[in-house]
DNA sequence: CATGCCGGGTG
DNA sequence: CACCCGGCATG
């Protein structure tokens, strides 16, 4: 019965324990800039990022501007946006699309109402399918974790998970000159969208950052809290938020908070592309306006559009969704696997009780 | 089966 | 509160 405490041999004998005065998840509380970056753990992880991004958030819009006290001197980071993901299968599979949709005979035949009916189905509804069974679990979580350990990085409002789907891809950055930008704010529960960059940057400082000093000189910080958006693609997609309740894609609402449910960071946005393209009505207009259209094709629930009104995108998730959202279980090691069964007392607290590992987060 | 952890129990 | 554990979900 004794034998379970291993000796224990001191602290700085053979063998110490890998944890050394490694964290304790209480002390997360007050964040100092610097993070002191003594004997290092290797698996230190710099605590959970982001105290004064949720302040900031609180005071909400008006409000916030109550301490302008500047910024302790953000760490320089790399100024990417864009989430977009690579562009050439984009590209390659929008085109197919496009073909596709415009050899289709009803295209040539009756235009109008040819939108909503079966063959034209079926592109989108492959391409719904495919990003699911498509979960690239891989690597990400140590990915992150091993990014932020650096210095503080200035935190956005995002979790981590998101901040790689956001950094994942460097430089994206490419677009056809006919298309229009936008740009859309990825504020907890903002959304806004507008047409010019440095029209974001100003609404970003000024409603979520709280500050106005300073406007030619920000930091950049301002661009992680905004993403760009080309009219006739993303754009769309956005009306499709509106359209489409049980689609995957669809919970997310004007704001963003829900990043976590796309893992992937690319696929998504393909299929995404596709379906406005076979979407006729206009995510407002198809409330009210026609509502025959509708109950015509009963196949396309997206017609239930109105039902989406509801703040409560959640209990539409179909089955799948649903289980994902129990915890997808994190990759990452925890203090069990690491230590072994036999070196309980090596584990977090969390872990010894069978909560959520503090230690390892996912 | 092993693992991770929620929900609920006990002191 | 800290400390456990039954039991479920998941791989």
């Amino acid at each position: 019965m004794e034998a379970e405490r291993p000796p224990a041999p001191g602290p700085g004998c053979g063998g110490p324990p890998p944890r050394a005065a490694g964290r304790d998840p209480a002390a997360t509380l007050v964040s100092v800039p610097a993070p002191p970056q003594g004997p290092a753990v290797e698996f230190a992880l710099p605590q959970e990022p982001e105290p004064r991004a949720a302040d900031l958030g609180a005071p909400g819009a008006g409000a916030g501007a109550a301490g302008p006290r500047a910024p302790l001197a953000h760490v320089p980071v790399p100024v990417h946006r864009a989430p977009r993901g690579k562009a050439q299968p984009d590209e390659v599979m929008a085109a197919a699309a496009l073909t596709s949709l415009s050899t289709s005979p009803l295209l040539l035949g009756a235009p109008a109402v040819a939108f909503s009916t079966e063959p034209s189905l079926e592109p989108w509804k492959e391409a719904l399918v495919r990003p699911l069974s498509s979960c690239s679990s891989g690597d990400w979580g140590w990915d992150v974790a091993s990014d932020q350990s650096s210095p503080s990085t200035p935190s956005p409002p995002l979790p981590p998970e998101a901040a790689h789907f956001l950094f994942g891809e460097p430089a994206l950055r490419k677009r056809k000159s006919s298309l229009q930008v936008l740009f859309q704010c990825l504020w907890k529960r903002c959304g806004k969208v507008l047409s010019t960059a440095s029209g974001m940057q100003r609404h970003i400082r000024l409603v979520h950052l709280g500050r106005q000093a300073e406007p030619e000189q920000s930091d950049g910080e301002e661009d992680f809290y905004y993403t760009e958006l080309d009219v006739g693609m993303d754009s769309l997609t956005e009306g499709l938020f509106s359209l489409t309740p049980g689609s995957p894609t669809a919970s997310i609402p004007p704001s963003f908070p829900r990043l976590e449910l796309l893992e992937p960071p690319e696929p998504p946005a393909l299929p995404t592309l596709l379906h406005p393209l076979a979407l006729p009505p206009p995510p407002v207009l198809s409330s009210a306006a026609s509502p025959q259209v509708c109950h015509s094709d009963h196949a396309y629930q997206g017609c239930q559009a109105p039902t989406l009104l509801e703040p409560q995108p959640t209990p539409a998730l179909p089955a799948k969704l649903g289980a994902s959202l129990r915890k997808p279980r994190g990759d990452a090691k925890k203090c069990r696997k690491v230590y072994g069964m036999d070196h309980r007392d090596l584990w977090c607290t969390a872990c010894r009780w069978k909560k959520a590992c503090q230690r390892f987060l996912d």
